[in-house]
DNA sequence: TTGCAAAGCGGACCCAGGGTCCGTATCGTT
DNA sequence: AACGATACGGACCCTGGGTCCGCTTTGCAA
């Protein structure tokens, strides 16, 4: 019973403070070239309005990370297979890579944004162990494959913002490439042979 | 010959700035808890100086990095096998990523320092670009492997700064375990059973 | 030895950017 | 209408990377 429901020229601002947020990181190549002051005048908005909302910059590209996020996170916790809970494990791990990997291909800058956000190494974000246990899961049930946690672990770093980043970005790898050698590099690791396309596009 | 050779207390200071930083990194547990004031105190030197020796913070870190690196990337390249270039491919592939792992392990803080040093991506560095050259060729020389260049990114993602070290300290995974665990992915990407230990202690 | 550039030194200084303070404006409730 | 609670915003603080410049040291040469 802690809560107390906020003002309407908070909400509002906390809104505006996201969409500016959002275009800046979508607009700037690099997101430290966007400093928190910048957020706060796209948004029309004073500094201290954007950390009472936020709390620091972690906060607000978390917030921000979490929002995208979403639909995913619902297709994967309730939705129909290829992503829901009902989908049978060994494709489950193949549609949950590609939705991953597309995810972070579609919001580039955003995820960059959030796994480079200095300290915080992106192992100790509750969204990282929510995939890596939900992958892990997956794994556990397919059998004859020891080391889920481990494997978890490094299939979830073939899908690094930054390696992404630069596949897509630098070495300009088209992203259907990159889709076809992640199935594909999860196939090997899994021993089997890679499923057809498993997920939506993005 | 636009070599113009040193002054002697330019290269005592140089080194008395190495060995300063390396304790400071080694002693401290988070790398940006260690500031360069802090290095320049320590080695009784002015911080121009250090700037002056090393160009900028990354700089200063990119020279240790290579320091230590230095009897790796010796053996790797002219020493015998399993990680000179006269061992064959597959095995050398293993040793390769067992002694990348092991250098992880065993300076955890300096390399912790130099993947998560803000915005450059680790992926640009040219230390980066060497590892991965020299696996993506012994993957090429692997019969039935394709996807070399992807293949040979995921598996350095593996051995991830960030992800050691998270593994390694926040759950206490012991080093052989870490060790085994990468190699028999590894060998399930590569589509063989693992080899036998192939490296040094570090 | 002494002279004298050039190379190097160091700490005061600059600046950007994250985060806070506090007097003022707004909300929404009685 | 009026008043407490809530939120606003821009001036302000502070840390930390990086630079400036007057002074010292080095090393070559006379």
């Amino acid at each position: 019973m802690t809560e107390r429901k906020p003002r309407k020229d908070a909400v509002r601002n906390r809104a505006a403070l996201l969409a500016a947020a959002d275009a800046l990181f979508a607009r700037c190549e690099s997101p430290e070239a966007v400093t928190m002051a910048d957020i706060a005048t796209e948004a029309g908005v004073g500094k201290a309005s954007l950390f009472r909302a936020f709390g620091d910059r972690t906060g607000l590209i978390r917030a921000l990370y979490e929002a995208r996020l979403e639909p995913i996170r619902n297709a994967v916790e309730a939705g129909p297979p290829p992503l829901g809970p009902a989908t049978p494990p060994l494709q489950r791990v193949f549609a949950l890579l590609d939705a991953l990997l597309c995810f972070k291909l579609d919001n580039r800058h955003l995820v960059l944004a959030l796994e480079g956000t200095g300290s915080d190494s992106p192992y100790k974000a509750e969204h990282y162990e929510r995939w890596h246990a939900l992958l892990k899961a997956a794994l556990e049930q397919i059998p004859g494959l020891t080391d889920s946690g481990f494997t978890a672990h490094a299939l979830l770093a073939a899908t690094r913002a930054d390696l992404v980043e630069h596949l897509a970005g630098h070495e300009r790898v088209p992203r259907e490439t990159m889709r076809t050698q992640l199935a594909s590099l999860t196939a090997r690791v899994l021993g089997t042979r890679p499923l057809q396309d498993s997920v939506v596009e993005g």
